[in-house]
DNA sequence: GATGAATGAGCCTTCATTCAT
DNA sequence: AATGAATGAAGGCTCATTCAT
């Protein structure tokens, strides 16, 4: 049993993880040194693999950086959903709030996904999966804000609920873009504004 | 005396008159190309000068781009304080909101402030000039809120009125990441809410 | 013994038919893309197996455009031998050269023949290869010479069929060569003057 | 005056004769090691420049190879055109193939025009020189022959002057190809042979 | 002030070849 | 016999920067 699978799937398996392994060499490289400062060598070096290797299981280096978005846009869709499946959605959400300002490696974390967004416009490619990303994850929020809505969203148009969650978009990226602009902000005022924002639109 | 001034003043003036044709050729080129993708032979020819003597106006290219940002913000200082100039400084807040919808070539330079935000997460040097450029904003934002507040602003402590124009801030920041992450966005409806976001921090 | 035999006989013969499949499929992808362009990767999957098999049959690359080259002259002198078993030589040879003009692929196929003389300008093995070929063909155009030329081939000297031969063989490398320099060629005035040439060369 | 000429003039001068010297560095490289052996650092150290340089000098490798071909054919050309203004221009047709046996780097040459030919037949720009090239020589070759044929030129149709400096062309050509792949050729003999097929070309 | 020729390090990518399975 | 993952050297090309003029 156990050997009839191997063959094709014990490849895939492997091809997978040697993946995950660029694709985690890839995200510490671009965060240290940026999308174009970080090299295929040392993106390489880093994986434990041959710089060769890395073109066998990705395009070329774009398609390292489509992957490693296409990745993160999981993860936070994966933790929108657990928002879902809990209790209270409304605390949640506010809870994101202090949660993005504690995250470790958030400032590198937030330079890289400035570059992403940046390169995004300009190279098509790489524009979709980000596009696609955001889409994904809005339409998540969006039944996310429904869920706190509660009985009151259903007499609210599509419209509406869709603005609300674009701007709240705004508001996590807004602050991402203050990781780097701001590193001495004052958060205590900053989360108690912020979460009277965030109240205003998730509530009739 | 005169004349020994002159000379130098007009050294001073050219070279200053040098310095801006190469700011507008480079934001020229940032805009299209990207700040790494393009290349000081590039901006030099826009320029209408050779790649040697920008050397003599710019210590090197992240000096460019480092005095590209100190002249936007400069303009964007020279606007608010427009704003703060004039009558109705509340609806003149709500008006930069379509403002921003509808400006030319707002791809292109919301990609460059991208690049520009992530490019000062690992120099420090650009880093140093965008924090500045926005506590100077931020300055500017807090006086705009209190005219806005009227009255209420006396009894308003510093902190409160600083996370008001921080998360203003933020939603602005947040829209320009939207022009490349939704280019499709409703835009009408996104505005409404985001309005109504706005009187909520201008009003007591 | 029979049993004996036959396993290491099946295995030759699998293993010739193998190299024959690479044959194929290298043929193929040199002619589309040249000897340096084609990459093992490439014809590898063109030939139906995994790029280290090619490794069992041949030596490296190189060795595969020798066995090529091989098999073209095998190819050649077949057809040659079938024109020393036909009846009229004199009006075969002249027949060579309408064929010549008609054949398919015959740009690619002049392409690769003049690469690989230019790789035997610096490849020892190759040209040991290409000067065997070249001489086996070049004895057997001596022969078809002297059964053009009739009784007077017994009065002249080998040195002068040798010299015909030789002059003879220069003619269709020269065409080879109009292949690629000359693909508006008149086809018809220079076969006519062409003909008259051969038969300069295989008369009295 | 001198002045007056120097600035754009010395540029282009200067220009000029770096590429002379890439050329004469890459003609080197390549006879040595073939078109794709040669790397572009070998040809620029041997040019005594850096790899970088030649870039700003030619567009790429593909370029350096057509300027080659170019210089090449002009020579040809002003050869030809030497014995078009000599006074016996049939022996001095016949005098090329001697003179062809009789060339230093003779088989480095060959190997090169051969790899150059085998390249134009994948790469259009560089088909266009070599076609282009081999037209210009075909056109002076036919002057040549109708000045050999003499008052018998007036009454031959342009089809056969032309058809015969194509076969004259095949000849030499043919010549190129057996310098790689009959070194050991009676020269002798086949110059014996090849002059009667000459004079089959250029007499009436 | 101004030029542009020149540098050379470094980058992304390819590919012949090997070898564990 | 056969696979294909893996290597790593090498190549073409770009570009920020310098410097003689």
């Amino acid at each position: 049993m156990c050997a009839a699978l191997s063959s094709s799937q014990a490849q895939t398996d492997r091809a997978l993880a040697r993946r995950q392994q660029v694709l985690d060499a890839a995200t510490d490289c671009f965060r240290r040194r940026g999308f174009h400062g970080a090299s295929m060598a040392e993106i390489a070096k880093t994986a434990g693999m041959s710089p060769g290797h890395i073109y066998n299981l990705f395009e070329n280096k774009d398609d390292v950086i489509a992957a490693i978005v296409e990745r993160d846009r999981d993860e936070i869709v994966r933790r929108i959903q657990e928002t879902l499946d809990g209790d209270d959605v409304s605390s949640a959400i506010l809870g994101y709030i202090d949660e993005s300002f504690h995250e470790p490696e958030r400032d590198a974390e937030a330079a890289l996904n400035l570059e992403v967004l940046a390169e995004a416009g300009r190279n098509p490619k790489l524009a979709k999966v980000v596009v696609d990303s955001e889409t994904v994850i809005r339409d998540k929020a969006m039944i996310l804000i429904r869920m706190a809505l509660g009985p009151a969203a259903e007499t609210m148009p599509d419209d509406e609920i869709e603005a609300r969650a674009t701007v709240l978009g705004a508001l996590f990226n807004g602050l991402m873009v203050f990781t780097v602009s701001q590193p001495h902000l004052n958060q205590q005022a900053a989360a108690r504004v912020m979460q009277r924002v965030v109240r205003l639109l998730i509530e009739p």
